[in-house]
DNA sequence: AATGAATGAGCATTCATTCAT
DNA sequence: CATGAATGAATGCTCATTCAT
């Protein structure tokens, strides 16, 4: 698989040769198929982008709530980056960026098809009054994007820690959602949640309650 | 510069020719000074981290309180990056990971380094108060530099859409606020409250991931 | 073709842009066949000890008396080499013994089978009371082959003298033979006297050497 | 010293930048003195060859007769090839003769030089009616040094099996002695001495006697 | 359609040699 | 006289790409 073999060596170091051998085809026919090293590469992101989007547009739970669905996201981004994308990710993100002119503009596209899930659930979210609307949308993105790629490049760095992919997804999302829920919606949430509590387990009134600023 | 080759090349299609030729040196002489082409990106790749530290370490506002604090590091973070350390951040991120082994376990110590003046950053808040104590250090840390990473990739992605580096600041530090931020005693407690229910509750609950919306 | 290459510069003068060049194909070409310049020159000399080999093994005249075998193994030696192998006579004397690593160990199987055919001969030399048994033939096998070589390095030192291929076989041969050969009855006897003589008054004689003169 | 070099590395192998380093010199003071590496190579070789042909035009015992003769010139030969000249004499044979145009035609006269001694000592012989009439001296020459060349390379090329110097240097005088003495001059020595023998020895009669052939 | 064979364009690296100081 | 610094000229080797079959 031309994929594993651009994601085991990076663009320049995967070899037209080894992707061949790998698929059991003379090299010639790769480029029978293919215009050249660059199409192959980038058709290669593009069919692993093509699963993702799809992976992320079957599963979304889109009535469960705006935490369940970046719950999902996350959880989804991570599993699928860590079972086999790590190496397509360093790809993407390094080879895949302007840098020279090796993978071109070819992205970009993809790029916006990946984010256009999570831009919809961060629409809905605003739409709902659980995501805050004081920030563009342009700047939530990173701050989803950017913890779990940041997340992931340690994960390759450290391939003898493996992730705990349901603890990392809690950690990361609890951290997220505190910068883009409402902060109004969330306190009303809570809010209504505790009053919702105290009438129904009025008699166990043990526990914690909370103290200030009732 | 050696340094702006490999920003602007990658590390494979870095030529040593190119660097020769930009030093005004033969391409003999580059062979004088450093051992090879992997010795010499190490050695750019320590300078620019020498750099980002020194920077990081010397403007450090230590008295202006955390927020300023994080502030100032985000500001630096952006402003070094984005003068001319994008194409050495995609190094850093592709070439420096175990891809391969081209540029070795060389990162690992830097990498560290870099990481420092933000921990330290950090710990100070959690001693001030200023920064939550519920999460672990290792999962905050990718909430500050992986939206960062994100911005500036998009950045660099988009040359014609120039970053403003104020405003951009203070839109990302305010959502990083938002999540690093130690909560305030009743959202504190309210949280804490949520999400004890929610383990409780699991069972007897629907299927989806607990939210509070509801 | 690289044999000639070889031959004319040694292993650290020839260039594969040469051999390419001479072989009208592309240098790239030579790498596909070869996976690299060593490999290339240990098939090279493996091809030329065939050819010898080969020589030796077909026209042996077995029947003909050991000398005329002996007679037939040194004008086929100088023949061969004399009319292009000196170079290769060179190549592996110097490239292929210890030196550096260069030709690795690839020449001591290709040294034994060359030697194989001469080591028949004055074995069969030996079952036939034709070659003297005093000595073992570890030690008759250099006065063959030394002076052979010692003769084509002459050869080739003085472009200019040819070498005369008859005249200079049985000039050689006769020499040659008048060391290896069984020496007849009385000689034997005398020179076996002489030794054990030699031994039994070494301390009451002089002190030089014992020599037949006087 | 650069006579270490040459003979560790080859002529080719060995880089100036090495000589200059053991020599606690700077590489361009070797240019000081040296019109560049060839020369200095000839140099090397030069003085390895005076040292030589001095150690032979000393030692030479020119009264003990002519076997005594050839028995010390092998026995110095094989001496200072084995202490330290296997990697010169490699350079000698291999770099010295005319391939390609590396180190010309700067040997011839030291070869000559080298070989006088051995010529003379056969000069010498034939005087004496020791050695041979029949044979020129010119074919005599390799079947001496011959011998010993190959002896030597076998040396190198298996140096966990060290060479018996006094072992070689009598076998292989007793293989060259068989073919260059003067045939005649051997039988009339040995009847000589034979006749001698009885006279003295009359009594004890007993003991091995010359059968045939009387 | 598939491929064996061939290659042009590079690339990192080496090293003898020069020369101003 | 000695040398630090610099380099021109090679060299072995790689690899995406082409094309006749």
């Amino acid at each position: 698989m031309g994929r594993d073999v651009f994601a085991e060596r990076g663009y320049e170091r995967a070899t037209t040769a080894e992707i061949a051998q790998r698929l059991g085809i003379s090299e010639a026919t790769v480029f029978t198929y293919f215009r050249g090293k660059r199409e192959l590469c980038v058709q290669v992101i593009s069919d692993w982008y093509d699963e993702i989007i799809a992976a992320m547009e079957t599963g979304m739970p889109r009535e469960a709530g705006t935490r369940a669905e970046l719950s999902f996201f996350v959880h989804t981004h991570l599993r699928l980056f860590l079972i086999q994308g790590t190496g397509l990710c360093a790809l993407v993100l390094s080879e895949g960026r302007s840098r020279g002119q090796a993978l071109g503009e070819s992205f970009l596209p993809l790029q916006r098809r990946y984010t256009a899930p999570l831009m919809d659930l961060l629409a809905r979210g605003q739409a709902r009054g659980d995501i805050r609307t004081d920030v563009p949308l342009r700047y939530l993105r990173p701050l989803v994007l950017g913890p779990l790629e940041h997340l992931l490049w340690e994960a390759i760095g450290q391939p003898d820690k493996p992730l705990d992919l349901d603890f990392s997804t809690e950690a990361v999302v609890r951290l997220i959602w505190s910068a883009v829920a409402a902060p109004d919606a969330e306190l009303d949430a809570l809010r209504r949640l505790r009053d919702r509590l105290c009438l129904a387990l009025a008699e166990s009134a043990g526990g914690e309650r909370p103290t200030q600023s009732s």
